[in-house]
DNA sequence: ATTATCTATAGATCTATAGATAATGC
DNA sequence: ATTATCTATAGATCTATAGATAATGC
């Protein structure tokens, strides 16, 4: 045993603590979301970092710190900067507007963060792992949601949209999207799909006629 | 150690190949539906069993197999009869209750078979997984997905439906309730959530009011 | 001098197998 | 007599640690 090291395999680059450790995270992320929790070891998040396993123990205590500091460093964010948007929207009661920039916006995030939300489907489905709690959480109050429902309200209480619960109506203006992003950027289905901003005026004229109010019963005005 | 058998753990019941063989599959399905293939040992299959872990690769000569037997044994019974149903509610023209239909039928199936419908969920995180490909090829075809597409097809054709791409028409009466279903039947959201019924009711008009022509400009016939 | 990183390895699991044992069927 | 199952264990990982080494900053 005892190899020599191999001098050519040296010559490493030695980054800062918090340098590595951003950089470790990273990776983690996109080796987490590949392949999930348990389907990631130690081993290929260090070779895909190119350092060894004991630099990540040196950063992290363990595999369930990585995994929980991965997922707390990008979900931190937040959609405050989206939400604001939106309500630029709204103010302009451009319900269409608001809706394809919102499904616009989904796609554009899953694409540009795909493995944060591969992990995050993995993390949905491991709620057991308590590395995910804190997740949890922070999803069942996001700004995004909350707006969403207290506009779909607004427009309820003015007679635009047609009455129901908000939480229901929410969750269709956020499935569509969320299904159509996570097929076509999430999983490997090779795509013959329109591009995004078609899809996303598309789908934003479905999703007003359903949720718009029906017209009186045998004739209305267009508005 | 060669530790003495406890005699009160023993009295094992025999079962014959077939039926272990049965009972292991569906054993594996919840556990791998609960964790993933990473997540899942064999030695949790075979505790979850009552056996030990001998017998499972008696049965199975990997866990690779065991997981694609798995897999094969539940998917493939299709949805033919949801279909033939469907197809009654479209030769009476009742869009509402085919869309009814087509909802509470998924939200029955995905509570049913729970942990089969978490593996696929995982499954489709896990392409790269070799024991799921037969499943994407099976999913491609679904009869369930044809048979809808044809549908918006015909009804687009009989100006019913407004036009657009049927994949993405079907995308979206198929996205809400899918998320629906995934979120209060897979995922543990603890529930504030009306009954299937009303929710299958409230989607159906929302989806339909989405899909259906635009009336001309400014009045319309309520046909 | 400080500290990020590595080599080497311990100890815990995990998949899988070999050979022994006991439950069934004739 | 047949065969489903178990005990025991091999061999391959996998997470995590200890101590050595080398890159940086003063």
């Amino acid at each position: 045993m005892t190899l020599a090291p191999a001098p050519e395999t040296r010559a490493r680059k030695r980054l800062s603590a918090a340098g590595r450790r951003a950089q470790i995270l990273d990776v983690a992320v996109s080796v987490f979301g590949e392949r999930g929790f348990g389907g990631s070891t130690t081993k290929a998040i260090a070779a895909a970092a190119g350092i060894s396993e004991a630099t990540i123990f040196r950063h992290f205590p363990s595999k369930d710190a990585l995994y929980m500091a991965a997922l707390e460093q990008r979900t931190g964010v937040g959609s405050a900067q989206l939400v604001a948007v939106l309500e630029g929207y709204e103010e302009r009661q451009d319900d269409e507007g608001l809706l394809r920039t919102l499904i616009r916006s989904i796609c554009i995030g899953y694409e540009r963060d795909r493995n944060l939300h591969r992990m995050l489907l993995y993390g949905w489905l491991e709620q057991g792992r308590a590395a995910n709690t804190r997740m949890w959480e922070r999803m069942r109050r996001y700004p995004l949601i909350e707006f969403l429902e207290r506009y779909v309200a607004r427009r309820q209480a003015a007679g635009v949209f047609r009455p129901g619960p908000p939480e229901l109506v929410c969750g269709m203006l956020l499935a569509v999207p969320t299904q159509h992003a996570v097929h076509t950027k999430l999983y490997g289905v090779d795509g013959e799909a329109p591009d995004d901003d078609a899809v996303a005026d598309f789908y934003a004229r479905l999703l007003l006629g359903g949720v718009r109010s029906e017209p009186a019963d045998s004739t209305r005005s267009r508005l």
